[in-house]
Order: structure tokens, then C-alpha cells, then sequence
DNA sequence: TCTGGAGGCTACGTGTATAG
DNA sequence: CTATACACGTAGCCTCCAGA
């Protein structure tokens, strides 16, 4: 329902599917005007919220962070970030080889990474499938182990033709996100560290002018950790991550990083992106030469967990505002009109018997207020 | 149910032709 | 020479639905 008419502020009530839902304090809320320039700055379109408790935590984190681009602002892009859809799976088909040679990279598709992981799964071809021949092969924890073990993609393309697309992009790697996702998946923004590669399109480089490494390393722990992902899952309506959606996202500039929060984020990144000698480019630009580090899921679960306490922080959560977006039922009751992360929770509890995220994250929030963590 | 690739549509930018 | 119209190519976006 729309009603028109002069007011300071608009109310509003979103999935509503009884009429009775409309008189729920507990699901409407209000946006005014100045609300809707913070949060889409650049399509003024009105974000969609389940809960008033949504609206209102979405609107905090927007008050610590300004998007990521903002295209009103001459200074709107602090990062000098430029977004790459290099090869379009049906387009470029032409170009892709199937097999391994000289001068050819491989070609990085979106089942191939997961968060801080650009080895997550291999392409495995089955001809059986008439439509769908390409399907992702995890990559096993002995694998993973090996720092010298690479994905194996569909498919490979010329380092010539990379090159024309990355431009003046000089680095020997970048940052990827996948580009096909859902609210309702695992995990909504799974942003990668990828070696020299094509990227198909359903991987999206993120290519930033920032000549300091150690906070492009932030850019990218940001881009991951958990606040950031509650709030693309709230703007996020279909299952694509467009470019305009990404620009609207909520993240820090390079200079809100001191130089305590660049010592305790970036030797976590760099934990948990080098784990492979493919990488060794990444390690060297952060000024690390040594070895890749040992792939243990366990420690990786810690580190992970320690990094999204930390930008909690830095978004100004407070623990209560921490624990809602792990799970609004444990905040607020089991019929509370909101979900976050309930298939992560599922899945853990699969996996783990226990909400392992939720355990460990508000675990390294406590240490983190007590100063027990470097 | 979750994941994500393929294909197609649209808007936009660029180059070229034509009129004034 | 400038303004406008039009064609064309493609980046970006959206929908469909296969596969596990």
C-alpha cells in the first residue's frame, strides 16, 4: 500500500503477507528523505526492510560508514576502485581454451572461490550433463594442505586477452566477488583474493588505485566480514550482486584505518589469504616473504571470527546489536519478523552441532573489549 | 533447498551519415 | 562547421532453470 502525501518522514511495512501484519509495530518502520540520500545515494530507491529492528541497525551502520561509491561526490570514490566484468562466459566463448599452455591463464569462475579462499573447488566437466557440464569439485582438506596445489578450471584463456581488460592494473592479483548469490544463501557478499587469472562473469574484479597494500588488505577483510554481509542481505532482492548494489554497500575509506587496526587486520588477511604459492605475489606486496601459511580450517574459523568482532567495532555495534544480526531470535525471540544467517546456522549445525560462528565471533568480541587480543 | 551458469534484453556510448 | 539522427556494439542487468 502507498499513500501519498507531505510528511517528514515516510513509514513503511515490507513482506507483509496478512493484513494484520500492517499494524505490527514490530515490522514497520521509517525512512526520511536525508535516510534515503545515506543509504542510496546514488539510485534514491527505498531500501526494504523485514523489521524495525533491520531499519534501524542497517541505518547505524550507514552513520559509521559511507558507501562505497558514491557517484554524487567528486571525492565519492576514495578507494579509486574500478569494478571488471572481464569475460562473459557466452560472449568471450570463443576466446577459451580447453586445455593448459604457454602464455595461457586459467579462467576463474564463481564456484571456484569461497570467502578468503581462491581454491575452494575445481571445475569438473561431466559430459553427461547436456546443459550444465561444468560443475564444482571441492577441493579436499589434503589438498588445501598443499601449498603448491592450484584449482583446476573449464577452461583457460591467453594472458594477452586478460591483459587488454586489466588495463593499467599491474598487480599479479585482485580482488574478486561472486557476482550470483541470494539472501537466503550461506552467505550473501563472498568477496576472494584470486592469482593472475581471467574471471568469467560470474566474478567481478574490484580494482582499487589505493597505493597502500596493507589497506587494500582492509578494503577486503571489510568487503567479507559479517555486518557487511547483514546488510547486502538486506538490500540484496534477487540473486544478483550488481554493480549498482555493491557502490550502495556500507565501507570504510582508507583512512579510517589506524595504525592499531592495520596491525591487527592485516596479519589476519594475510593468515588467511596465503595459504598457496600461487598467492606469493599478494604476500610480497603486503611485505611478507616468507612461506604460505599451513590451511587449518579450525584456525581459519578463529581468524575469521576475529575479524568480524573487529569491524562490529568499527561499524560501533554494540554486543546485543552483534548478537541480532548472528540470529535475531536470540536477541529477540523465535517470532521476531526478521532472519539473518539462518542457512549458516543450519549448516553448522550439520557440520559442528553448534553455531560455531555465533560461539566464536561474541567469544573474540569479549577479548577484543578486554584487550586480550594482539 | 541452495547454488550459479547461460542466454537474452536494455540502456548507453561511440562513430558515422545527413541536414541545416 | 555544427547539430541531429541513426546504427551498432557492448556493459550491465535480469530471468530461467539445471544440478546436487
Amino acid at each position: 500500500m502507498l499513500t501519498l502525501g507531505q510528511a517528514a518522514q515516510a513509514e513503511f511495512v515490507c513482506f507483509a503477507t496478512r493484513v494484520e501484519q500492517l499494524a505490527d509495530p514490530r515490522r514497520r518502520f521509517a525512512l526520511s528523505p536525508e535516510e534515503f540520500r545515506r543509504l542510496n545515494p546514488n539510485t534514491l530507491t527505498c531500501p526494504v526492510f523485514r523489521s524495525t529492528r533491520d531499519a534501524e541497525l542497517t541505518k547505524k551502520l550507514y552513520r559509521a560508514a559511507p558507501v562505497l561509491i558514491d557517484e554524487r561526490r567528486p571525492d565519492g570514490n576514495p578507494w579509486g576502485i574500478r569494478f571488471l566484468a572481464m569475460l562473459h562466459m557466452s560472449n568471450d566463448s570463443h576466446l577459451f581454451a580447453d586445455a593448459p599452455g604457454a602464455g595461457r591463464l586459467p579462467l576463474y569462475e564463481g564456484k571456484m572461490v569461497q570467502a578468503y579462499d581462491h581454491r575452494a573447488a575445481s571445475v569438473e566437466v561431466n559430459t553427461a550433463n547436456i546443459v550444465r557440464a561444468g560443475q564444482p569439485k571441492s577441493t579436499l582438506l589434503s589438498e588445501h594442505r598443499n601449498p603448491s596445489f592450484s584449482v583446476r578450471p573449464q577452461s583457460w584463456i591467453d594472458r594477452k586477452e586478460v591483459n587488454d581488460r586489466l588495463g593499467d592494473w599491474r598487480s599479479a592479483w585482485m580482488i574478486a566477488f561472486k557476482s550470483v548469490t541470494s539472501p537466503s544463501n550461506e552467505r550473501t557478499f563472498i568477496a576472494s583474493l584470486v592469482p593472475e587469472c581471467g574471471l568469467a562473469n560470474s566474478l567481478i574484479g574490484i580494482l582499487p588505485l589505493v597505493n597502500d597494500i596493507s589497506r587494500v588488505a582492509c578494503l577486503f577483510a571489510n568487503l567479507n566480514a559479517i555486518a557487511f554481509d547483514y546488510v547486502a542481505r538486506n538490500k540484496v532482492g534477487g540473486v544478483n550482486l550488481n554493480f549498482f548494489l555493491v557502490k550502495q554497500l556500507p565501507a570504510f575509506p582508507p583512512d579510517r584505518y589506524t595504525a592499531a587496526d592495520l596491525a591487527y587486520i592485516v596479519p589476519r588477511v594475510l593468515e588467511l589469504t596465503y595459504t598457496a604459492h600461487d598467492l606469493a605475489a599478494w604476500a610480497q606486496d603486503l611485505g611478507y616473504d616468507g612461506s604460505p601459511f599451513t590451511f587449518d580450517p579450525d584456525r581459519r574459523a578463529q581468524l575469521r571470527a576475529e575479524l568480524d568482532a573487529c569491524y562490529a567495532r568499527l561499524y560501533g555495534l554494540t554486543r546485543d546489536e552483534l548478537r541480532y544480526i548472528l540470529d535475531p531470535a536470540d536477541v529477540l525471540g523465535a517470532d521476531y519478523p526478521s532472519e539473518t544467517f539462518r542457512v549458516l546456522e543450519k549448516n553448522e549445525e550439520r557440520d559442528f552441532s553448534e553455531y560455531r560462528t555465533q560461539r566464536l565471533v561474541l567469544a573474540a568480541w569479549d577479548a577484543l573489549e578486554q584487550g586480550a587480543l594482539p
